[in-house]
RNA sequence: GCCCGGGUGGCGGAAUGGGUAGACGCGGGCGACUUAAAAUCGCCUGGCUUGUGGCCGUGCAGGUUCGAGUCCUGCCCCGGGCACCA
């Protein structure tokens, strides 16, 4: 590997240019410390004597720790990214100088549509892309200094790996799990492919923010909603953020209350049915509301409604989803004329249409129950329909009441509370064939199926009789063929579709002609399982073996983005689950703790102009901030109201004025707001770890990254703070290494432990940051090894036991800078096999306390007592401080708390 | 609108089975070294106050307690998620 060498560094004259010159083994050069001339040196040691290899026949513990791996982009990583990466990276060097045998592999989530996009516009393969990215990944991953395991590196699109992506498809598809269906999907123009719900973000792709619509198209699906019960009832064993847990909770979804027919008088033979929640409310049902797609609104309708419910209709199908969400409050609907008997009383109650019922939850129809459903009380109020109050404990002229209380107006209901009317009604309905018990979800199946060329084939034929039949399992990886056009072929056309060569073949089993499907499966699919390849990467002939998947799973420590709280986390679950009910994995769940590193942004910068739709020849003004005004779905200049666009100017060309306000380079008076954001390309915020690495080294950034605060915690990238952590390596340096002779001389060192308070020193740090590393607080040991740093030599030569704890410490956090004085205080090997250092407990207790004293509640002194100062000496040392005989001021203690190894409070009247 | 998080110095953040608020770092100040600067090292650094000392202080207002950043009640603000799911 080489190094690229940034601007030199104004601290250390001379020292990083040696990044590019390699430093011969066995030589220390006289300087200060430098990281670049022995970083790149440990990361080579590294890699070449494959030091963190994890075999999987060990005797030992194992630990299993796993990042979600990255889709390789083009742009390489960005300092936000490897928070996440670096805190696996001090676990896994931790756990395994503990004595476990670790897993911590690193791969490659490769298909995808950037890569496609390129292939578009340029022509080069998608292929070629990918390779060139991942080996830029690869890298900026190594020159982080990060501890993977190299030897089980996975690429998601390597014909290896696409197999038993096909052969868990075929498992899926033998077991019912995967089907095809003419469904309204949600079609993205933009991205020129079918997304899943859950990729849907009010009404736009999750991916860029493009406009979505829904189309019917026939394509395939997943059940996933087979496992919905326990995708939510599973979430109870795991230990993961409650947020996560509980947002993929409710995007299942999972309600219980009743299936209700009501029969339909007017129509011979037809009857609609509703899910409700509330049983309980049936005699209130007023009216019914069907959605604008429901099937029977055709049927239904009567003659003199036809036009009103047509026109209707029509409307709700042509507005936007956008248009929907944001008329929220406004109610809408029509007449369709036709009545529903009520299942109890059978009375005739009027069907309305309104597209505030949604067609996909359900069964698309609802029995209104204005006085105890907020909704449908707007509804009734809109259009005059009658409200009845059948449960006491509101006032259902002012509103809805939606709690809980006692049924009125119920017949056989009254005087019952909520919870007993439901089980009652529910009873009723099912003893008289008009109901019963069930449960709805919100979660629907997954669409499975991407009109892309850049993902996984399925390993399907389609035969002439239109039946579907799996490619056998011999013939798998069923390969991409190669293409020069990566477009589109049509409307709804994937690329694949017109490869005919590749599309038309021969079933080797029937020897009948047959079709390939020209759909490809969607990005999530390779890495619904790549933590189970992880545990037998080389595998040839299954997916991973029995053995080392019982040896490493479940994955002890998951860390990623929240941001895939229920894509890829819901996913893989899923996929988990059925593995498991093949027999092919022992785990219920795969991840058994979970953690979201916060995000780290960065200070972006932004004016206006009003030349929305970037005319080229337009004549054009900018605004700053200050003079625009924001509405609902756009920016406009604040007296003008002019339609304005947002610029960014990148942070790099930001020019600051001598009151530290952010200018523009060209545009003379113009300031800039400055926000902060996601690190993205198109706000020109985006800080390379490469460039950091160049000037402050690998360490500095790993130890600036931890130290910053909190590991969920987010906050904005801020360079000012790294020279304190770079001081601190350099401190830890000198302490070390003789700075001031020829720099190859360790520093007077004396033998054995130290005196007294050195050697406490060392086991207050050993413990203290034993305990933070196991508490993934990493601000915290950091804090802890400074402290040891700046006092260790306060009273006497560094003691050579406090030393070696020391870099023993420090090595999870900064492993060059640890490997490196390890290797100069005489030690052949590599500290990464060296155990974690112990404390000894009896130099961890202090022979005497300092305890505060206070009067009435405020501090006014402080004593020093032994340690094991009974509470009536210790009341006696207390109130005989001065201080305290000044503020008693004669007057008697009424009371005196001692609380041990804390403070004395002397309580007067 | 609903549901989660979270509000602590100029800044990032420490400290919650209630017990010395502000560890550690950044920034700032003073000093040492130096012809000088940088680097380095040492000390100081929540606010107010006339010194030793005192008063105030963890978003705001109350409460419980000998004692509250930590517990309770009611607000305010910020970040995130969901958004007609019957």
């Amino acid at each position: 590997m080489h190094c690229s060498c940034g601007s030199s560094p104004d601290h250390s004259s001379g020292g990083l240019t040696a990044l590019t010159c390699p430093v011969r083994p066995g030589t220390f050069p006289a300087m200060p410390y430098t990281p670049a001339t022995f970083e790149p040196k440990w990361q080579a040691h590294w890699r070449e004597n494959e030091v963190f290899r994890s075999e999987n026949d060990s005797q030992k513990p194992k630990f299993y720790v796993l990042d979600m791996f990255p889709y390789p982009s083009g742009a390489g990583l960005h300092v936000g990214h490897p928070k996440g990466y670096i805190a696996t990276d001090v676990l896994s060097r931790y756990k395994r100088m503990c004595g476990f045998n670790v897993l911590h592999p690193m791969g490659w989530d490769a298909f995808g549509l950037p890569a496609e996009q390129y292939a578009i516009e340029t022509g080069t393969h998608p292929r070629e892309t990918t390779q060139r990215n991942i080996d830029n990944f690869r890298r900026q991953f190594q020159a982080l200094g990060t501890d993977y395991d190299w030897s089980r590196e996975i690429d998601t699109t390597d014909p290896g790996y696409v197999r038993w992506t096909q052969w868990i498809f075929r498992n899926l598809y033998e077991k019912d799990l995967a089907y095809l269906a003419e469904v309204p999907v949600n079609w993205c123009q933009a991205l020129g492919t079918v997304l899943a719900n859950e990729e849907v973000i009010d009404g736009k792709s999750e991916r860029g923010g493009h406009p979505v619509t829904r189309v019917p198209m026939r394509q395939w699906m997943l059940r996933i909603t087979r496992y919905a019960d326990r995708l939510i009832d599973d979430l109870d064993g795991v230990d993961w953020p409650e947020a996560i847990k509980k947002m993929q909770r409710d995007w299942i979804g999972r309600s219980s209350g009743a299936r209700i027919a009501f029969a339909l008088p007017d129509n011979e033979g037809q009857h609609l049915e509703v899910f409700t929640t509330r049983p309980d409310t049936l005699f209130g049902a007023t009216y019914m509301v069907l959605a604008p797609e429901h099937p029977l609104v055709p049927e239904l309708t009567t003659a003199d409604q036809h036009e009103t419910v047509e026109a209707y209709v029509d409307q709700a199908g042509r507005r936007s989803e956008r248009a929907r969400l944001a008329e929220t409050h406004e109610k809408s609907g029509a007449f369709t004329g036709a009545f529903a008997a009520h299942p109890v009383t059978g009375e005739r109650i009027p069907i309305w249409i309104a597209d505030y019922v949604l067609a996909t939850y359900g069964t698309g129809a609802v029995m209104a129950v204005p006085g105890h459903d907020t909704r449908d009380y707007e509804f009734a109020r809109r259009f005059d329909l009658p409200i009845v109050e059948v449960v006491a404990g509101g006032d259902v002229a002012i509103g809805a009441f939606v709690e809980d209380g006692t049924n009125v107006n119920s017949d056989f209901l009254d005087g019952l509370r909520t919870p007993e009317a439901k089980l009652r009604m529910t009873d009723w309905l099912e003893e008289h064939g008009r109901g019963e018990a069930t449960i709805n979800y919100k979660l629907r199946d997954w669409l499975f199926s991407r009109q892309r060329y850049w993902g996984e084939p399925f390993p399907i034929f389609h035969q002439e009789d239109g039946s579907t039949t799996l490619v056998p399992e011999s013939d798998l990886p069923v390969l991409l063929p190669d293409l020069d056009d990566f477009k589109p072929s049509g409307e709804f056309e994937p690329p694949l579709a017109r490869v005919s060569d590749w599309i038309e073949t021969v079933d080797p089993e029937t020897g009948k002609r047959v079709r390939r499907d020209a759909n490809t499966m969607p990005q999530w699919a390779g890495s619904c399982w790549y933590y189970l390849r992880f545990c037998d990467p080389r595998n040839t002939n299954e997916a991973w073996s029995q053995e080392a998947e019982k040896y490493w799973m479940p994955v002890d420590l998951y860390v990623g983005g929240a941001e895939h709280a229920v894509l890829h986390l819901l996913y893989s679950r899923f996929w988990h689950k059925v593995l498991f009910d093949l027999g092919l994995v022992h785990t219920v769940e795969p991840f058994q703790k979970l953690l979201n590193p916060g995000m780290i942004l960065g200070y972006s910068y932004r004016y206006y102009d009003d030349n929305p739709n970037d005319l080229p020849d337009a004549s054009v003004t900018a605004y700053p901030s200050s003079e625009t005004q924001t509405l609902e779905e756009s920016i406009v200049h604040g007296e003008t109201g002019a339609t304005l666009k947002t610029r960014w100017v990148a942070a790099d060309d930001v020019v600051w004025n001598d009151d530290g306000v952010p200018m523009h380079p060209t545009i003379p008076g113009l300031a800039l707001e400055e926000v902060t954001e996601k690190m993205s390309k198109s706000r020109g915020n985006v800080v390379s770890p490469d460039d950091v690495i160049a000037e402050y080294g690998t360490d500095a950034m790993r130890l600036y990254e931890m130290f910053m605060g909190p590991l969920e915690k987010g906050a904005p990238w801020s360079t000012d703070s790294i020279p304190g952590v770079y001081r601190f390596l350099q401190r830890a340096y000198r302490l070390v290494i003789d700075e001031d002779a020829d720099g190859e001389r360790p520093a007077a060192i004396a033998p054995g432990a130290g005196n007294e308070a050195q050697a406490r020193l060392t086991a207050k740090t050993t413990h203290g940051v034993t305990q933070d590393i196991e508490e993934m607080q990493f601000n915290t040991a950091i804090s802890k090894l400074m402290v040891f740093v700046r006092d260790i030599t306060k009273e006497g030569p560094l003691p050579r036991d406090a030393a070696e704890s020391f870099l023993l410490l420090l090595s999870p956090f900064a492993p060059h800078l640890a490997e490196e004085l390890w290797q100069r205080l005489g030690h052949a090997e590599s500290l990464a096999g060296e155990p974690w250092p112990t404390a000894d407990a009896a130099l961890l207790v202090e022979d005497t306390v300092t305890l505060a004293v206070q009067v009435n509640g405020k501090r006014r002194s402080e004593i020093h007592v032994p340690s094991d100062a009974g509470e009536d000496a210790v009341r006696e040392v207390a109130l005989a401080d001065v201080a305290v005989i000044r503020h008693l001021d004669g007057r008697e203690p009424k009371k005196v708390i001692v609380v041990p190894g804390r403070l004395v409070n002397v309580v007067v009247g």
